[in-house]
DNA sequence: GCCTATGTATAGGCTATCTAGGGGTTCGGG
DNA sequence: CCCGAACCCCTAGATAGCCTATACATAGGC
């Protein structure tokens, strides 16, 4: 959810996707590279980004991730499949 | 965390923990018993509950968990990490 | 006598994470 | 000119926890 949220905002790489969660999150969030890769591969075989090769700012050869309408469909229904979940445990929470 | 906080309530069996995290959570959030027992031995051994066999009201042999001092304060300390980390995924969904 | 609800508990499969590596490039400083 | 830090990609293996499926047992209603 996290990564197709990053995609969202513009396309990216696997490195920048990684320092963008870390840096939005202010240094709570951390996607290691053995999580990130993997779970990539599994957003490009869903269908949900697209990959392709590009050069950086910094004149690096990295693969961009997009988002694909599919994957923004998907970031949608896991939001709101998260903010449900978050909001029956903080009823459990609350509960006297 | 949601087991803890159940049993900081007060003191109730396996079946009745899952009845009541269930109900509590508007039929959202299921604890299965294949993930249910495990992760109450893995409390035990850690010390966060202890257990000791009694009747229920129905009149059936049942084991009761009951949170420690200990359970007490890991529930604090897990809560705190759930806030701290929803607040941080939160501020990844809202950023523009 | 049988079915449902109440109860405890484990084995095995599955999935996703992290650790720990293996590559390789660019750029600035000593 | 080398070296380290930052930038970039990726995988193997260990680990951990969930779910499915199963086994077992009792109480109460029909």
């Amino acid at each position: 959810m996290l990564i197709l949220k990053t995609l969202a905002r513009a396309p990216l790489h696997g490195y920048g996707i990684a320092q963008s969660i870390r840096r939005m999150s202010d240094e709570v969030l951390t996607v290691e590279e053995g999580s990130l890769y993997p779970a990539l591969q599994r957003l490009l075989l869903q269908g949900w980004v697209k990959a392709e090769w590009k050069m950086t700012e910094t004149n690096r050869r990295a693969r961009f991730y997009t988002l694909t309408a599919a994957g923004r469909k998907q970031l949608g229904v896991e939001v709101s499949e998260f903010e449900q979940m978050v909001t029956a445990i903080g009823r459990v929470l609350r509960e006297a």
